[in-house]
DNA sequence: GACGATACGGGGCGCTCGCCCCGCTTGTCG
DNA sequence: CGACAAGCGGGGCGAGCGCCCCGTATCGTC
């Protein structure tokens, strides 16, 4: 095999490195605190650097933001795979829930920011988001084998009940939140159960 | 009483009525198809008038959005009074929730335009949303009366279901957005109920 | 320690969009 | 029907923001 086909991209000299993280750091956390309008010029505030070291690492907006959704969505995969290696993971399935409506929320604003922009965000994030997906259903089906939730339930159900129970949650006083958001997810549970 | 507290305004020329109402209604349309973000240009366009109009009915953008929005809650509280006169109010109750979703989905995205811009949403629509809430309790009395619905749902509990099937519908494929709409509502059903 | 390559900073350009202004048109009323 | 007020159109200004550029600083290597 030759190496032409994969031009050898060289690693990042030191500082730079540093900076992309410092940027990305500042970016998720500006993201999620303001929203993805933020601008550029404060994200490299925030991160201590100037606007040009921004967009040189991400070229354009777009790219930043994909970047740091990507991020978010691999944090989510890391946790469903913590899930998934518990011992009675199919019983512990609804506080998983819990803890998923909390990332979501994060990742949500983002990605419909990117729909706007014409980007494909189902594309842009394939790898990690196929991953997450199978990750999520072998959970699934693991809480319905154990009769923890409808054997109806598809993994795509699921995701939609996620951002249910973000906007819900969203909607109401903060302490309504954990009720209404058990609300949301008892749509999930078989009928008759509890 | 005297007239001066209340300074008598002239009722506006009969061309400015039809334009104030030309520029409602293609905002109405543009919200909804491009959201909040669409420029006054575009909304002067559609309406066919200058953009000077928009500018003397409606003198910030934020208060064009509000007029949209009250007019969009007007139209949720008719839909909403026509279904408590109609009999069997509560066993229909379902069959509403499903209209309400179709509403809400435009409602939504201009009232957290208008929260980002520092604008309280809550008394800019005080009338019409008071009353909303009234008309709702009195539909969701009923349900719970006949079973429908559980007992230990609020007004609150319901808005946010709504706000939460709305975005459950949107996160699926057409074709699938009933099945997970009828998921989400069912969670406003007795446990152990149909 | 010196030299070439790489990365940084931040000023600036151009575009978009909300808002204003002013010369002209149209409606209203005696 | 005529005069005056009310309303209209659209060009233009200023602010905000994304993106680019280039002189300078820093890193990696011999």
């Amino acid at each position: 095999m030759n190496a032409d086909t994969a031009p050898v991209e060289r690693p990042l000299r030191a500082d730079a490195r540093r900076n992309r993280e410092r940027v990305l750091a500042a970016a998720d956390e500006a993201f999620a605190l303001e929203g993805p309008a933020v601008p550029l010029d404060e994200i490299a505030r925030r991160a201590g650097v100037g606007a040009g070291t921004v967009h040189r690492h991400f070229p354009t907006k777009e790219s930043l933001l994909e970047a740091v959704l990507v991020g978010r969505l691999e944090t989510m995969l890391a946790e469903v795979r913590a899930a998934l290696t518990a011992p009675d993971s199919g019983y512990l399935f609804f506080d998983f829930f819990r803890t998923m409506t909390t990332y979501a929320r994060n990742k949500m604003d983002l990605a419909d920011a990117l729909g706007r922009h014409g980007i494909d965000v189902i594309s842009a994030t394939r790898t990690v988001s196929t991953s997450l997906k199978a990750a999520l259903a072998e959970l699934l089906r693991r809480a319905q084998e154990v009769g923890e939730v409808r054997s109806d339930i598809t993994v795509d159900d699921l995701h939609a009940l996620v951002v249910a129970a973000v906007a819900a949650v969203q909607a109401v006083a903060p302490e309504e939140a954990p009720r209404v958001g058990a609300l949301v997810s008892d749509a999930l549970r078989p009928r008759g159960g509890r």
